[in-house]
DNA sequence: TATTGTCACGCAAACGGTTGCGGGAACGAT
DNA sequence: ATCGTTCCCGCAACCGTTTGCGTGACAATA
């Protein structure tokens, strides 16, 4: 395991040179002559010399690592943002550590304190539901770059990137009226979420648009927005009175939950009660009918959030930047909510 | 951005001791007082003290980073392995950088090599399909412990963990032939997969076991296995006269290809062809049958890897270790072979 | 010739923590 | 009183790289 480093100080004895020419020429100094420069980089090169990592971070106080952390890393759609990320980190010369918060806030706070400990550059961190108390968050923003994505909260002053929830509940909302649909119910959460309360206000903003009653009745929110509360939430949509002939749900996964519910009470789809999700997730075209739904670019995020805070990080000035891009999502129509 | 930083050196002052007393202090050494050491550690504690990890790198030669590198880090088993990748490293004290081969052997290369570079303790690997010459990889081998996990190969001389593929395999045509299938067809990959081989040899082992002949025009090799080829395949072997009454497809994404076809031709799942894939990916309970599968502990299958890689770092001596560790999948039944 | 400027490079300190070695104090044994 | 031990602790070197400052050589300018 013992190995021979090659240093700096070894290729200077070599050369007959000071380490400190060495390490400027390598760096393409101004003071260094071009023959000099040159000869270095082409021993350098041909001894296989590698900077010390840890001695250039000791000087320099920069690791060249950002951290991310995500609530849950076995869903889709997280992996395309990681995707973006890594592919993005890579290009600019970033490595990527990952830490999964398990959406529990405790876990949050202590892994953003032990990234910050380890010396990372910046982090990007996309947070769990319940992230109400911002104060264990606050001190890092003076402490290291920080950016928010896909799960993002207005409270904490730093740029964030997500997609246009709204307009995309908008479209995908207006796209259930124009095929007919006047009684459109959706699924969102209870808990206070910035892109479930987005997404509301998009459908809100679609059904007053089109002069279309809203009816609390045909409103559920839930605790956790997942396959099996979509279930029972159909099952509750199919036992009121006047049934919706539409169901929005804000997430694919209740979505198919639904699905399952009504096909299970024979019900037609899309004729009778269409349905259409949100994030395209890898199950939208395993199910059948094929989900209608909103694609969320994974990876154009990934990568736009690291762009983001490598900015920051190589910014000289130390203001707090505070932007909010919103990257568009696409409703991709299918079965669910149109039959050919 | 500027920081204050509390260094040994200052702890040392305001307790007018040398720094080499307090660095003993912190990590127990028993050359010192046990007074000392409490005043220390509580100072320390409530000045909020964090070594500086570049310091103690540099001088110690170990980063307590993990390199992590996998084919496809959108694959949901994929992520399962890296959460109990993160879970066991967390608890281990070490960080995990992750990155993504997109199944492209050069760019696998060129990570080991800049993991390498960078100074990961170890590296955990998961290799890219066509990983045929090894070349590039053994010279990692005496500079950084490496373990491979999940794709495999028994061309590299180190440890290696994978789920016992021929025993599920196995169990899985088993389970067909139990139900009253004879004769089964298998479709699996062509270009030399360690996973790929072993679940095949299961198979021929399953039906040698049960005096079933193997007839080769049931046994389909594809280049890429995936939904499409499933696709493929299941039409082809619809088109011999001779049809199989079972298809095992030694993937979920292949076997849920399988299924859409079957389907589309309306052929009865699992009356007259049952179905069973590999993975438990969560695709295989949206699919209609639900399919039947091996569920592969991702999670195990990661804390697993982990541990035995920080074995090999923390170990003194140097030989190369070579254990091949099987970890047990469980075959889980569900309507595409067993109705109710 | 004297002065100034530029170029190309070396010297040495600094970053923060670890560690081999050495040394003083205290104490018991001789 | 001397010697040997043991217990605690400090000194200083060291890891590899960066960087402010200084310097000698030489050319340009006055």
């Amino acid at each position: 395991m013992k190995k021979e480093l090659v240093t700096l100080k070894k290729i200077a004895q070599i050369l007959d040179l000071s380490t400190s020419t060495v390490s400027r020429a390598l760096n393409d100094h101004p003071d260094i002559s071009e023959a000099t420069t040159k000869k270095v980089k082409q021993l350098a090169q041909s001894m296989n010399y590698v900077p010390n990592i840890f001695a250039k971070g000791f000087r320099k106080h920069r690791s060249n690592i950002i951290g991310v952390i995500v609530p849950n890393i076995t869903h889709y759609f997280t992996t395309t943002m990681l995707r973006g990320i890594l592919e993005e980190a890579a290009v600019k010369g970033y490595r990527v550590i990952i830490s999964e918060s398990n959406n529990d806030v405790l876990k949050q706070t202590e892994m953003l304190n032990t990234m910050m400990q380890f010396g990372v550059d910046g982090i990007l961190a996309s947070l769990t539901k319940m992230t109400r108390d911002i104060d264990n968050i606050l001190p890092i923003l003076n402490k290291v770059p920080l950016i928010l994505f896909d799960k993002v909260s207005n409270k904490i002053p730093c740029t964030q990137i997500t997609i246009n929830d709204e307009e995309a509940a908008y479209n995908a909302i207006e796209h259930l009226i124009n095929i007919g649909k006047k009684r459109i119910a959706i699924i969102k959460e209870r808990e206070f979420s910035y892109t479930s309360e987005k997404r509301f206000s998009g459908y809100l903003k679609a059904l007053k648009d089109h002069d279309i009653e809203i009816d609390e009745k045909i409103i559920i929110s839930v605790d956790d927005i997942s396959l099996i509360q979509g279930k029972r939430m159909a099952n509750h949509l199919l036992s009121i009175k006047k049934r919706p002939d539409a169901i929005f749900a804000i997430t694919d996964s209740a979505a198919i939950g639904v699905i399952q519910t009504l096909k299970k009470f024979n019900i037609n789809i899309p004729e009778d009660i269409a349905v259409v999700g949100f994030s395209n997730s890898s199950h939208s075209t395993i199910i059948e009918p094929k989900l209608t739904t909103v694609d969320q670019p994974g990876e154009k995020i990934g990568k736009n959030a690291v762009k983001y805070l490598i900015e920051e990080i190589e910014s000289t000035t130390d203001i707090l930047t505070n932007k909010m891009i919103e990257i568009k999502g696409n409703l991709i129509i299918r079965d669910s909510t149109f039959k050919v």
